[in-house]
DNA sequence: AATAGTAGTAACCCCAAAGTAACCTATATG
DNA sequence: CATATAGGTTACTTTGGGGTTACTACTATT
């Protein structure tokens, strides 16, 4: 009996992809930290619907599978930097290219809301109440 | 108080991306079909571990969203073929971005494995007997 | 002594997605 | 008359990702 195998080599590592990126908030929070280090705070913030235990496990995995790096300071109160490690950057332009594929794709969706809708003010804390 | 808004233009669109293909079965199945062709029971076959519920509702919505093509044909008993759309065949670079970027990044996973285990004789049904 | 502020944990719950198994349709075949 | 075949559907159960709320540590400020 003669035997023939799938072609499909890369499927694998896009499973393994989609287990690393492919939920509900990790390309998020990547792309929230292509503009640079952003604090659990802010990215708490800018994240809307995210609840901190959640937000907490998701950046425990992204770090776990090194896309991301958690840099913490001795303050109190604590300060706790994360930002996209060299996987993580190398991640931006794929992400990018699947965005503009949507963009493309779908043109009857409007993107344009989803964009106003991340429009949340930096300036959060003690620089909030004046 | 200055406004400052963030820069992720491209997370809402990734997020409807994540929502089309980012989950456990879309980007084999994806794959499967990019080699052309495939009947419901091939991708059965292909795909191990999904159940047939699961496999009819993964079609439905990747044909829903507009990835693949349901061909039926009125035979008995019946022959389905499903096959990638336009939108479906623009997805595949970026696809295939994905998997080198994991092969790249997490060269200690043996993704060699996976692809033998994703080995499985072609030849089903009335073939398989002798 | 009470409060604010950051970055979490711990305990608990909930629901949608996934899994399981049986059943269905129409024909042809033995 | 029973069985096989392809491509499902239906009903039921399970699982785990995500959500909610309360709590913590440590210090400075009021």
């Amino acid at each position: 009996m003669s035997r023939k195998y799938i072609e499909n080599p890369n499927a694998c590592t896009l499973v393994h992809t989609m287990n690393i990126i492919g939920n509900k908030w990790k390309p998020i929070l990547i792309y929230l930290l292509s503009n640079g280090k952003l604090r659990f705070g802010k990215l708490l913030l800018f994240t809307p619907g995210i609840s901190k235990k959640v937000l907490t496990t998701q950046l425990r995995e992204l770090e776990d599978d090194g896309l991301i790096i958690r840099e913490k300071f001795n303050e109190t109160p604590p300060r706790v930097e994360y930002s996209l490690s060299e996987k993580g950057l190398a991640l931006l332009p794929i992400l990018r290219e699947l965005s503009r594929w949507a963009e493309n794709m779908y043109p009857e969706i409007a993107f344009e809301e989803c964009r106003i809708a991340s429009g949340i003010d930096l300036k959060v804390g003690k620089f909030n109440k004046e």
